[in-house]
DNA sequence: ATACTGTGTGTAACCGGTTACACAAGAGAA
DNA sequence: TTCTCTTGTGTAACCGGTTACACACAGTAT
């Protein structure tokens, strides 16, 4: 591998040009600047990333944490993450916490120590003391970790109460919540929304809202003994698609019928939901835009870039599909 | 941020020293040690990543090229390639070609002047002449290159064999198949392994081949056309599960009841395949298995470790699940 | 004639590790 | 006593870039 130091050779100049020609910072003459040209052209020289990190204490990367790839949710991330930050001449280092604080922290004492320019996270377990003492930007994406630490989330709550609503609204009598996990700050937003929304309504019983975990094994399990416990129930908001898919497996298993005696809705907008038999109606987060958001925002900071706003909540979107049919006993018994 | 010398100034001693005790190699007297590592404590220092990677001309990361981490094979096999990376103790820097070529060798230009130590690699584009340049270990998954580059496959053909041939055996008269892109080996693989199994049957007809480019809408599209032309069809071998769940989609469109009336069966085994109802029968590969597989075989190319053999070509596995059913007309008519 | 400004280029220090080499002291062998 | 080997430590060069600073020269203002 060619050096600076061989193309200052070859070009007849010194180091200090070659970086000045490869920089395009400070003056080089014309003549100058086509020898050296020339030279890298002919050795075919690449500047050492390495090197210029070493010096300018920056590495052109950043780190993305999320608990788990696998988790259909992050790969739509991750994608538009890597997208962006490519574009922006970054690129991405990709860390899977399965949210366990002791990976996570080792995770970013490594990116710590190989200069990555800023950490794009999806954690509940993170500080924002932690965050403090790493002395480079951190942005949080899915998850609020304290009002510090810049975030890009959607209107959780809100969702969770277009995903009821909804269900009202097409006709359903008794709604029931599959929720996600207790430590999640957006699970419990999902539950407060629906909550907001039939929490008040005379037939509400605490035993609508069971446990799923955000996995569809447990949604599955969950929302058979859901439905054995509670047979009039006509309508399942799950607080996410994964486990939406296990709500309709579940009712497969029981001989319900959905949508027509069994309506169920996710939240997410994966495009695992597209692929099921029925297709699932969902509340659709912007995956993508979100991921773009965190990436531009993780960015500005780095660059020092003015920033509008470091708190975003994006909006959601219903999308009515087969797993909940609107005509159903519109407006009551 | 502390550095060696600081800590060879609080512990009295040189950097040769500190870097002695830090890397466990050389000379250095017990009572040094502790103090230096006192002084490594007290400074809660980290040595620096890049400075090490400039003169060791190593980085302990690794590239991991896909064409798009959207596609759900490939968050599966990431995860793998993360996990395994992780315990050797490298990094996973994840980029998206989408198949393109120049996005490609612009990656592993970036790749390289970042010192990383190796790639991992799923393309067709990319030429033997091209990774002999990098003059890196660079290996080769889901995707034969050149028999020059180290390749973690599976046995393809014998895998549509066995999904043709279970075809077969459940009874199905009119076995058609659907096909992956025809630049992708693993899509032609699968043709010929098909076409071993059903090509020289009274029935055969070459038009029961069609393009879906391992994509669902195209696959949907493909299947729609295809059971028009050939109602007679009874049995559907496509050459990944995205393309099966299209079709199983396309059936349910026509009112054609699967398994009952067409039976179903998709390849690669990626967890959405069990989200769909039906769950969907596969020829699955071994997945995580082959990320672990290739990362392994990184890595000893990496650090110069006997390798017993730089062709694995594993073996994939049928999982009847409910998209075919194995009473169905068995003996023939 | 003098001072100042803009252009153009080179030298060497610097980033923060690693390690070749030199050197010293003590133990054991000849 | 002298030589050799092992243990223990420090100095400084090195990895390959970037840039502060010095210097030189031409043009222009005073």
């Amino acid at each position: 591998m060619a050096t600076i130091r061989d193309v200052a050779k070859q070009a007849g100049v010194s180091v200090a040009t070659v970086s000045r020609v490869l920089n395009s910072n400070g003056y080089v003459n014309n003549e100058t600047k086509k020898k050296v040209d020339e030279a890298i052209r002919q050795l075919n020289y690449k500047p050492n990333a390495v090197a210029r990190s070493l010096y300018k204490k920056t590495s052109k990367t950043i780190g993305l944490i999320v608990p788990d790839i696998g988790n259909p949710f992050f790969p739509e991330l991750a994608r538009a993450v890597e997208d962006t930050a490519h574009k922006k001449g970054y690129n991405v280092v990709f860390c899977n916490t399965d949210e366990n604080v002791e990976k996570e922290e080792h995770y970013l004492e490594v990116l710590l120590q190989k200069y990555v320019d800023g950490v794009i996270i999806a954690s509940n377990t993170l500080t924002a003391q932690k965050v403090k003492e790493l002395n480079i930007p951190v942005v949080s994406i899915d998850r609020k970790i304290t009002a510090e630490i810049p975030t890009v989330v959607v209107k959780n709550k809100q969702g969770a109460r277009k995903a009821a609503g909804y269900l009202k609204e097409i006709g359903c009598q008794r709604i029931a919540h599959i929720r996600g996990p207790h430590h999640i700050d957006n699970a419990n937003e999902r539950v407060d929304g629906y909550l907001e929304e039939v929490g008040s309504e005379p037939w509400f019983k605490q035993s609508y809202i069971t446990d799923g975990n955000y996995v569809m094994k447990t949604a599955i399990q969950a929302t058979l003994e859901l439905l054995e416990r509670h047979p009039e129930i006509d309508g399942i908001f799950a607080a996410n698609d994964v486990m939406a898919i296990g709500a309709v497996k579940a009712a497969y298993q029981l001989g319900k019928k959905v949508p027509e005696e069994l309506a169920i809705i996710g939240f997410d907008g994966i495009s695992m939901a597209e692929a099921t038999t029925p297709e699932l109606t969902t509340i659709a987060q912007p995956i993508y835009d979100m991921g773009t958001a965190v990436t531009d925002l993780l960015v500005k900071l780095i660059e020092k870039k003015p920033v509008e706003n470091t708190f975003l909540e994006l909006d959601v979107e219903l999308i009515e599909r087969e797993s909940t049919r609107k005509q159903k006993n519109k407006g009551g018994r």
